[in-house]
DNA sequence: CTGAAAGCGCTAACAT
DNA sequence: ATGTTAGCGCTTTCAG
């Protein structure tokens, strides 16, 4: 591979001047950068990444740590963060922390060592993890999760809000034992969303009963599960509100497989869409997010922060939108 | 952030044992070993990737370079990649192509740039690009597509084989007008399916139409589009072959949306899974690919190729499997 | 406007 | 077994 100076030697230049001309930086006489493009495209000179980043003590790589990479949510949130980072001129390394800390803080660890310029993440683990980047001065933007003890831009979704209508629909459409199938309580979206659906019910003056709610993984094994314990209990719900995507598919998958007919007996309303969900059947009532813009609002504060590293942090809330379809539906 | 050379003056010893003990290479005194070990951990010091990649001119990235995020069966291949690569030490650098010969293009200069330990690519574009890699020297597995004129380990799947199959399938299940939705020509996948489902009709002495053959995009889209072509054309199909899940999905969405019974009037078969095929209505025959499996086996194939840069190429074929399911039986 | 030279942080000969 | 030294390829003062 040609370096810089095999480049200089040919275009009868020093170094410093193919590196002006390569950059677009300085003014160099016209003459000199012809003969310098020419010796590189001729040399088929591609500037060394690993040696810039180096010397100038910083990449162009941004880190986007996710919880679930099959989860459509995150992936397409990711395209989001991909389009604005590659007009932006970064690259997007994407991992995939499947909800572990240890995972998590191992890919934290690769971020400060390689130096990356920025990292979107959404946080499956704790405060110290996320606060090793902001104390190595590495912008960070927090997607979809806020995580009490970092002071970070943040990207969320108005969770409270969108879980309350949820709830609420379920209670419109006349359902009065509303389960609540949520995920780990150290997750924010699952704590936020929980308490949009207490709220609801309290509105209504229904009294919130634990039976009712179940902490999950939010994966579909995780959905299915909490929708069988449910089911086995002595106090079957006539509603339940699904917190994620993949525990609504699991929970009616588990009332599919018991014959329970939705919405008839039970009402379904999950929180954030799926693929293709007005083919299945019966079509899944949700609450839409926007998970495009999601990560292209996440990767826009990323970029402002990576220019202007000292302006103040800020949070931005995108809304949600109830989407009902057949499965909330009586009738 | 401290570097090597903080530490080794805390630690009263050279920069180069510092070096040893932090990567445990050669061998030092345990005493001194210690007092490194200490001083690295008061200082908090983590060591520079971006030197040490220069300095070893290698890192510690792997691109896999992807046509369509949105599609699960890339999310679960890259899901695979990644388990093999975060064992063996390297993180996974995702870029989503878009089935773009350009943005592809870019994606191989950045490996190219970052002096990437390895690349696996599902190619969207011409031989020429991925070449440049193997110039470079840089590993590369092709992984799900051939790209002729290209030599690199390859990961695909019995193609021709599971599309006869399945076409053979809609024949035994009385169909006789089958029509085929294929991806694009320049897309390995794309014609050897539908070489195969050719090839089951030939078998079954039937003349091969063109009428009944449409080149789309791999995109739900493009598959609900060449459905819809297919009707409007005047030979309506008795049944349809589909060579990826997205367009079997909007293959299948255009046949509801025309109120046309799924498989009474129309039996579908298509080409890898989707997620919660079984909720779909009707439930989706598909002949299944071993996603995570094929995203493992090209891992395991890079890691090989880096340790042993010379050996001989090889090409791996992994088995997919019909699964019969509602929407190509009929009665 | 251009070149010489220093050095980013680390590793690997080489020397001791 | 440990230290000294010389770069990896690039950018960026600093002189000229």
């Amino acid at each position: 591979m040609a370096t810089i100076y095999d480049v200089a030697k040919r275009a009868g230049v020093s170094a410093a001047t193919v590196s002006r001309v390569v950059n677009g930086l300085a003014t160099v006489d016209a003459e000199l950068a012809a003969r310098v493009h020419r010796a590189a495209s001729e040399l088929d000179y591609r500037p060394n990444a690993v040696a810039r980043n180096l010397r100038r003590s910083k990449t162009t790589l941004w880190a986007v740590i996710i919880s679930d990479i099959g989860n459509p949510f995150f992936t397409s949130m990711v395209r989001g963060v991909e389009d604005v980072a590659q007009r932006a001129g970064f690259s997007v390394v994407l991992c995939n922390s499947d909800e572990d800390p240890a995972k998590e803080s191992t890919y934290v660890a690769a971020a400060l060592a390689e130096k990356m310029a920025g990292v979107i993440i959404s946080p499956s683990g704790n405060a110290a993890t996320v606060n090793r980047l902001i104390q190595a001065r590495i912008p960070v933007v927090l997607i979809d999760r806020e995580l009490p003890g970092v002071s970070a831009d943040t990207v969320l979704v108005d969770n409270e809000h969108g879980a309350e209508t949820a709830t609420a629909h379920l209670l419109d459409a006349g359902c009065r034992r509303i389960a609540c199938i949520t995920g780990p309580r150290k997750v924010s979206t699952a704590m936020r969303r929980l308490r949009g659906y207490q709220r609801a019910l309290k509105a209504h003056g229904i009294a919130a009963n634990t039976d009712l709610v179940r902490h999950a993984d939010f994966r579909e094994e995780g959905g299915y599960a909490a929708m069988a314990s449910l089911l086995d209990s002595g106090a079957r719900p006539d509603g339940v509100f699904a917190t994620n995507n993949l525990m609504t598919i699991g929970a009616v998958e588990c009332l599919v497989d018991r014959g329970i007919p939705v919405p008839a007996e039970i009402a379904v309303v999950g929180f954030d869409d799926i693929p293709w969900a007005h083919l299945v059947r019966p079509s899944l009532s949700t609450v839409a997010q926007p998970t495009y813009e999601l990560g292209r609002t996440a990767a826009l504060m990323l970029s402002e922060r990576i220019t202007e590293p000292s302006r103040a942090t800020s949070a931005v809330t995108l809304h949600t939108q109830l989407k009902v379809r057949d499965s909330s539906v009586r009738g």
